[in-house]
DNA sequence: GCTATTGTTCGAGTATATTCGAACTATCGA
DNA sequence: TCGATAGTTCGAATATACTCGAACAATAGC
């Protein structure tokens, strides 16, 4: 594997952003990208098999939400927080901030 | 028919909401619900059939995006957007705001 | 080169969504 | 009451998504 292919923020739809985000496990995994700044995906797998993971983090990278970077044998990922925040302004934020019932 | 279930905001998701705006038809809907205000569901189904948009419908009530109310024959759509600022404060504004690419 | 580690890809199984015709319900007006 | 209108519900077909084991690829360290 020798680097992940990554959208042109502008060629994403919204969309698609909206329903990388609407899967409780994606979501948790950006909150979690949001708090640490860039992470391995083991260490965002929460005890999830890898191959679900490698998933999901696929819908994350298609969708523009998440850069994925290879270091040895790791595949650090980090937020496309500015892009993100140029491309939709607010969302990101308004998405993080929405507290679970109540 | 005798008045549409709908969900106390308090109880909806983001979730629920990202993935009810994550299709295209839906979120046609919501647009033209900012647009033109209150709409019937015939107003707002595009020439698609009326069981689909029946789905959609249900989807966007289920989710807390849509009021729908009955007015003889017709069934009137709103936005429940002072309830949606409130919960989720931004992302409905975020979601309007996205420009298709470009 | 061998081995352990990290993550991908493939394929199949299951679950959830979407689409839409057909039959139905409710209301309005004549 | 009859007919037209606006939507719902049901059921089946299809499509899309998610899950996960098994086999594979790439790198690091010895």
């Amino acid at each position: 594997m020798r680097a992940y292919p990554h959208p042109n923020i502008d060629d994403v739809a919204v969309e698609h952003v909206l329903h990388a985000l609407s899967d409780p496990i994606r979501l948790d995994i950006v909150h979690h990208l949001v708090r640490e700044g860039e992470a391995s995906c083991a260490t965002l797998d929460g005890g999830r098999p890898k191959s679900s993971m490698s998933h999901h983090f696929r819908v994350l990278r298609s969708s523009g939400l998440v850069h994925t970077r290879i270091a040895g044998v790791q595949h650090m990922n980090t937020l496309r927080r500015e892009e993100l925040d140029r491309r939709f302004p607010g969302l990101l934020d308004a998405v993080l901030n929405a507290k679970s019932q109540g």
